[in-house]
DNA sequence: TGTACATCAGTGAACGCGCGTTCACTGATGTAC
DNA sequence: TGTACATCAGTGAACGCGCGTTCACTGATGTAC
């Protein structure tokens, strides 16, 4: 095969990956202001030492954990507000893609929705930039609908991060349906964040009015 | 005079008084969850075994923390949103209660937004119930209004949440520009939620449509 | 291919420090008579 | 009003513990020839 890491780095990566993952596992308990660098390394195994080899600190490790979380999302938030479809179909789309993220990644999700005002300022503040880019994205997209037309920028943006805000708070409410394990409670999210992105797509419809 | 607490009683009262200020400080650069209690006594000048006499624990304090904040505001909430005035009006109110209230009390804003999501469970619970009270008086707000007539109790309850989550975002924007003390920031988050409300009430208008 | 040297991810001992909690205490305030 | 006793908010010493960080190290991997 062409070209791999050599095995001196593909084990670096994977030792990194593992303290990743063991911090994310530890945040769902705790916020990252109080998460020890210790507990990281007793939960992967390592020497508490070899935590510096990869980040200077846990709030080093914060960012990657922003990076690694919110990355992932900016091809879907796009498909989320694509112009398909009638604006009810696109609504159910929209909620049924954002339960489907919270069911896979739940603890990434929980990161972002406790450190987007967590205690940590360059935590915050990779989350926050990340997610002007997420507005600025859908905002694009947004620009493409039909729908859009005769908007100004300054109004799209706004509509646009209206929205990045209100899939964050659905996703928070998925995330608390989580820990019950009850479906009832799943479904009663759906009504809910069905019929709040059909009032705002309503008022979209008539702002020019 | 008449009846007044004895003089242990309010030297009490104020070394825990003392003890939730001086958290309050300590907790705009930090999380809840990483608060020490030998911090917070420290910063008052007690002892830290004097702690004990007035909390269990720093997550106790938390909750009472919680109740300062957010008890004295649900007089302020049904304000934000009475019938009075044309839509503009109320919405102008609204914004401008709320840039208010941030101005005032920074650090109890700042704490809620930061544990409502964050590390330590009785807290986020304490923030939940008083949320989801605001959302029923708001929506017992609303339902005065003549633009419900015709409206379900489940979709008025929709929109009371929907816009005490708006209320909070909109700290939150206010919150952000105090620490750069730029007034034309602050401006721009007027026009920015100004815009917001607007458009939710546009769709409220046109919900039955 | 084999050898000699360089690199560097992970180790393990050691450090000083602040933490939460216990306990018996002190002395001002409160109460009963 | 004065006295004798009870209460209890705040004290200060002591504890065991886990923390972040330093340092010189080891030994597998990488590289030059």
């Amino acid at each position: 095969m062409s070209h791999t890491l050599g095995i001196r780095q593909a084990q670096k990566q994977k030792t990194r990956q593992a303290l990743l993952d063991a911090a994310l596992g530890l945040l769902e308990g705790q916020s990252l202001s109080s998460l020890g660098l210790r507990e990281v390394t007793r939960a992967v195994g390592v020497a508490p030492t070899a935590f510096y080899r990869h980040f200077r600190s846990t709030a080093d490790l914060g960012v990657a954990l922003v990076e690694e979380a919110l990355g992932s999302l900016h091809a879907m938030i796009r498909v989320t507000v694509s112009a398909d479809g009638t604006p009810d179909e696109r609504i159910a789309r929209a909620v049924e893609l954002i339960a489907g993220h919270v069911a896979a990644h739940p603890a990434h999700v929980r990161f972002i929705a406790r450190e987007r005002h967590g205690g940590v300022r360059p935590v915050r503040e990779a989350i926050q930039d990340q997610l002007a880019r997420f507005g600025e994205e859908v905002k694009r997209e947004l620009a493409k609908d039909p729908l859009s037309r005769g908007w100004s920028d300054d109004d799209l943006l706004m509509l646009a991060n209206l929205y990045v805000d209100q899939m964050l708070i659905t996703a928070s409410l998925f995330l608390d349906t989580l820990e019950k394990g009850a479906q009832d409670q799943r479904d009663e999210v759906v009504r809910i964040a069905t019929r709040r992105l059909r009032l705002i797509s309503i008022g979209r419809q008539h702002w020019l009015d």
